[in-house]
DNA sequence: ATGAAAGCGCTAACAG
DNA sequence: CTGTTAGCGCTTTCAT
């Protein structure tokens, strides 16, 4: 009726009836109506690490991209824990959701595609070997590559990286780190960390202090800010003394407006394509789709070439 | 039956049902339970912005108090947007979520107050003046003071202030830093930039640079880390040149391990509140709360003494 | 205790 | 085109 938009009803009236409807204190009950028509019109976002500025970034844009296509989107996290990821996976599931995304989930590939027989999920920046996911990843590994020729390029040879562990992307890095140093042939041994969070960053700055390197690559944005910030304390500066490369190109650790070199995983093509692959596995599609979006390199301000220093 | 844990079928049995129906693919449908039980035995959580991590500790906190309390926690946010935030909240509102919890909303009182009579709702760290919610809300105000006055007993006399503007809390925070400043019969007016993101901290850096104050309370640790690192770009190094105080805690701005000296908002103890705030009014309360959590001096290394400089 | 039946608020199909 | 009706999958109540 005229609460729906439906066509029938003139403007005037279409007014009046949602004014008297709010007088009455009516709203819509979408657990009615999701069972009644078997789609509830919403999505589920289930993002793997609520701190990491990468994935707010990339809910924002799913958000943007999902309401355009008259979706309400709602976030679901399991705050480090797979286990509860996976109860936020449930959830939506139960709630009949129409569709999910996960984005650097840590789930399990069975216990997601299980969920996928019921409602089409699709994975973004994770689960790399998953089998029944539609999946849309940037691709680390030439993204890290392309980071180490920056500064191989600006005439670098002693470059440290600190890496990210198993976390998401963190192993693709790692590699593309090797990637370029082997070509270059240049000693990749200098490997430090193992994680995501500015606390590695900071650990592996100290224990860098010792021999400096003239370049480091930190496997993520924050982690390269954890990095800067204990090199500071100790008198090294970036770029003066040091190169430094993060990644990711997260907006919270851009803070000195157009500082830190990085590489952008293009959050907003991510979002996009992974809520136009949600869409056509609603429009009925069903073979999955391995999407690779192409890294970036954002020259800033936080490298330099060797000569000039 | 069997499949919602009621007694009056052993163990082995429901077991049995419970792996036969994970075979058959059946999952329990929340849409039609909640609308048969008319409750959902969710809650929806509405972050005002998820690139806070204050806020993200904050959700932490609230899942892990409502999942001991057998509630399913649902995330939403507006995404810097309050329309798209009210949005997020109307949704919860149709989806008939057991009760929701707003935290750092910018959403107005009045729209606020008429979702809350048809659901529960509970404000934390945000909507000073709103009517009819339960809110818990730390004392920024003092939190500010302490801060201040931890530096003024520091021998620190030229203090700057990088505020928040109208973000949550902004206000109040400014207005301890003037509190003590005014008790000390210091001037209180070196006030740089106006909002909660490293590129203000930044900005503000840059602006005091020309004229250093010998310590700077900053409106957030991630305003903090914006300051530290354009203040390091200039060669000002903290504490040794400026001291610097940062707010929140937050786990993500501590980057050097234990380095930032800030004020705690008790993060654990507002989710807890909040949720068990939430449980009371429905449980039958009518009569809105207004808690207010006490702030915790921090002390770090980021400040020292004005005379060991 | 167990089983049958009504009905939650909607949508969709169909009859008028 | 408008109005009526069946029924979505559950919970709850009421008989048995």
């Amino acid at each position: 009726m005229s609460l729906r938009g439906l066509p029938g009803v003139s403007d005037a009236t279409r007014r009046r009836v949602i004014d008297v409807a709010r007088d009455l204190g009516y709203t819509r009950n979408l657990a009615a109506s999701t069972l009644a028509a078997n789609r509830s019109g919403l999505i589920g976002v289930v993002i793997g690490d609520l701190h990491n500025p990468f994935f707010a970034d990339l809910s924002d844009a799913i958000s943007a991209v999902a309401e355009a296509a008259n979706l309400r989107v709602l976030l679901g996290t399991g705050h480090y824990d797979r286990r509860r990821e996976l109860q936020a996976v449930e959830t939506f599931r139960d709630l009949r959701v129409d569709g999910m995304i996960v984005v650097g989930t840590r789930i399990g590939a069975k216990a997601i595609d299980a969920v996928n027989q019921h409602v089409p999920v699709v994975a973004v920046a994770s689960l790399p070997r998953a089998t029944k996911l539609d999946r849309v990843v940037v691709d680390d590994r030439l993204g890290a590559r392309m980071a180490t020729e920056h500064l191989i390029t600006a005439g670098h040879t002693d470059i440290a990286h600190i890496h990210g562990g198993t976390g998401a992307g963190g192993r693709e890095r790692l590699a593309g780190f090797r990637d370029a140093m082997g070509a270059a042939g240049l000693a990749d041994s200098r490997v430090f960390g193992g994680g995501f969070t500015p606390e590695i960053g900071a650990k592996s700055a100290v224990e860098l202090a010792a021999d400096p390197p003239t370049a480091i690559l930190a496997c993520s944005d924050v982690v390269a800010w954890g990095a800067i910030a204990e090199l500071a304390r100790q008198g090294l500066r970036v770029p003066e003394d040091v190169s430094v490369v993060g990644y990711d190109n997260s907006s919270i650790a851009a803070p000195v407006g157009d500082f830190l070199t990085t590489i952008d995983g293009d959050r907003v093509t991510l979002g996009r394509r992974s809520v136009e692959l949600l869409l056509e596995r609603l429009d009925g599609r069903s073979k999955p789709v391995l999407e690779v979006v192409q890294p970036r390199l954002v020259i800033r301000h936080s490298t330099r070439a060797l000569e000039a220093t």
